[in-house]
DNA sequence: ACTTCTTTTTTAAATTTTTAAAAAGTTTTT
DNA sequence: AAAAACTTTTTAAAAATTTAAAAAAGAAGT
């Protein structure tokens, strides 16, 4: 079958993305991003206009010469629906054409490794339900989420399984929507390549900081997610012989040292022997908690922030190591508290990195923060645009006429 | 100026890395292999044909159906010149357009880290005359050699530095030939990944197993670089808290307990405390004498190579936790003893590794062995087949001119 | 041996894409 | 204020590429 409208979406996907991903251009800037030749362009342009895609946006400035067009995507032709996912919340927020969030963000508690996908359906209705927006102006889900993530199956090996059918599968069923599934530091990694820090820089390391320590990686200006999208498992390279048992049940990985979770864990054992720290106040420490007392200048909160950024700055020296990227951004929600990791970060690389290397490295702070993950899912959908999400429309389609 | 002959070549360099890298093609394998329609591609086969570049061998096997034609390159048009350098000695050899070796191997002796460029330069001179070819029909010379190279500037930061200029303009000027540089375990990556084990798998960790333990990665079928060129420090990742001094200047690297001349170290003393062994038989032993020794099964030859493998494998770990490869080669001189290494590397990827990393992971053990490296310097000339071959050309056209 | 079916090659037509040049709109200079 | 310089847009022509159909060559079955 196939609708035509939907086929002139994907014929013209290129163009989509850039205009998404820069709100603003002008014909030679699309020519510039899709390779094509400028009548080209601007042919394109004006099917798009005429269909109803794209408009032209007043004159952009000029240094000696015609002003050129400025061109955007309309922004309420669709919407994407963007599910950012941690261990306790999904938070839901539906984005429009220009990359703009069209509702608030809705969040719904609960612990995902409990979560039934039958309930996470239910979440979702609701929060379609709830937006006021037609469904069928929802051009695609994003979700994402942490655990074994492999977009490609989609599939994630960790939570949210569903017998005998893909995740996506079983969403798209029941809710009649594309539906694309990634691992959240990859979403946070696509956000900042496309509206943050890393923007415009060919190889970066983006660690989402946050329970454990994620890693997205974009390499020559690609996410790379590795040969079954399981790469960049930062949180769990074997770096320590200290012997402590890791939840995913090896001994002495990154993540026992240098996660939140091991952070509050140490905390908790510090305060029992008496320390000297106004985390001694609250009947129950969090994460949270120690971040914001490290903020307010409690030292031992900072000591132990600054403990496990060390750590993560050894095993950063390792992956410059290895990949010799030219940024490593700090994002994620832990990235609210930045530059108490630089520091230590910056020591630890320069201890074990050879300077060579570390040269070729800046160390950037994420400026999207917690809107990172949900910025990220959007732009999955969008970069899906094409091949992709036809596939995805046609097996909905199937479904429904069977 | 500008060769005709030349810009034909380099307008059609897509189909001639095909043909070099398969050898024998017929145009609808060419035409997948290009992306270009059959009517297209066989008009630029016809072309070549007329030129000389092409020729026609015979008809291949079909299936039910009229048999299609083969195609190759013409092996004595242009010859590759070949130089894969070790701490060593630099080995030599002329390549044809098949991929075949034309002349002998020929080895120089030096202490790499002493070696100065004019004598490198008269190495090249002297085996250029001696081959017996003419000059202007070597179309490149592909230097591969340790040390941190940036391929893009042409320079090795370590090894063979030239002031005021790069080292490959400096070859260039006194050799007249377009000269590309790259890093000995890239270059055997490429091999690999275009006449070796890992021909055809998209995501694939080659170790260069020498007197350091080199890395070439392949990722989404590309040779994966860095930033800088400066990617797959695999050697010197801070892995051990030994405190063992290393060549780099860093402690604890993973060349500190796995590289060859580890391995020596460990052996000398292990004789001088009066162990067991066939090595007491000699004078003075090295990394060749180890593996020989380990080969024909002397224990404790053998547990020395077991315990460095089980280091590199504890390295391994961590890279299949942030690259997720399809495959891991084993290749490089040490790869003659593969086989030793594959058990322990096993052993510390089943204690260290996340079992399912491990689980999409395979070892291949190289087929290339010795000639792994010259083969990747003269793919590294073919690779470069297009703008970058017509700059070089075009620079030595104007520097002769002057 | 003949027919039927496949696959490759060739040819011609259609389409896409680029190139080049002209026209139109701004800024800077005189 | 007018001219010159510079850009962008538009248009038209040329070139490249693909599509589709026909022809040729071979394999497999009857």
């Amino acid at each position: 079958m196939g609708d035509n409208k939907i086929d002139f979406l994907i014929s013209h996907s290129k163009t989509i993305k850039c205009l998404y991903y820069h709100t603003l251009l002008t014909s030679t800037e699309v020519s510039n991003h899709t390779g094509k030749s400028i009548p080209n362009v601007i042919k394109t342009l004006n099917e798009m206009i005429a269909e109803g895609y794209v408009e032209e946006k007043g004159l952009a400035n000029s240094k000696g010469g015609r002003k050129p067009l400025n061109y955007s995507l309309v922004a309420n032709t669709h919407y994407l629906l963007s599910v950012a996912m941690d261990q306790f919340s999904a938070q839901m927020v539906l984005v429009d054409m220009n990359n703009q969030f069209v509702t608030d963000v809705a969040r719904y508690g609960f612990e995902l490794r409990d979560l039934q996908t039958d309930k996470f359906i239910e979440y979702l209705n609701h929060f379609i339900k709830a937006s006021g927006f037609a469904k069928n102006k929802i051009i695609g889900i994003g979700i994402t989420m942490p655990g074994f993530v492999d977009t490609e199956k989609g599939v994630n090996y960790t939570y949210l399984k569903v017998a005998g059918q893909t995740l996506v599968e079983y969403i798209q069923q029941n809710i009649s929507i594309p539906v694309f599934l990634d691992n959240d530091s990859t979403a946070i990694a696509l956000a900042e390549q496309k509206f943050g820090v890393a923007a415009g820089i060919k190889n970066v390391m983006v660690l989402n900081l946050g329970w454990g320590i994620g890693l997205g990686m974009i390499l020559n200006d690609k996410i790379f997610r590795g040969n079954n999208g399981l790469a960049g498992e930062f949180s769990h390279i074997p770096l320590f012989k200290n012997g402590k048992l890791c939840t995913c049940g090896k001994h002495g990985c990154l993540e026992t040292e240098a996660s939140l979770i091991a952070v509050t864990a140490i905390a908790k054992q510090g305060i029992g022997q008496g320390e000297i720290t106004s985390l001694a106040n609250y009947e129950d420490i969090d994460a949270d908690i120690i971040i914001n007392e490290a903020i307010k200048g409690d030292r031992f909160s900072v000591k132990l922030i600054s403990e496990a950024a060390y750590h993560v700055g050894e095993g950063l020296a390792i992956l410059i190591h290895l990949m010799n990227p030219a940024a490593i951004v700090l994002s994620g929600k832990g990235s609210v508290v930045g530059k108490l990791w630089l520091a230590p970060i910056q020591q630890a690389i320069n201890e074990h990195c050879i300077p060579m290397l570390t040269s070729h490295t800046t160390f950037i702070i994420s400026e999207l923060n917690t809107r990172a993950q949900l910025i990220g899912g959007a732009a999955l959908v969008v970069e899906n645009f094409g091949k992709n999400l036809e596939s995805k429309l046609n097996e909905i389609e199937d479904q429904v006429s069977v």
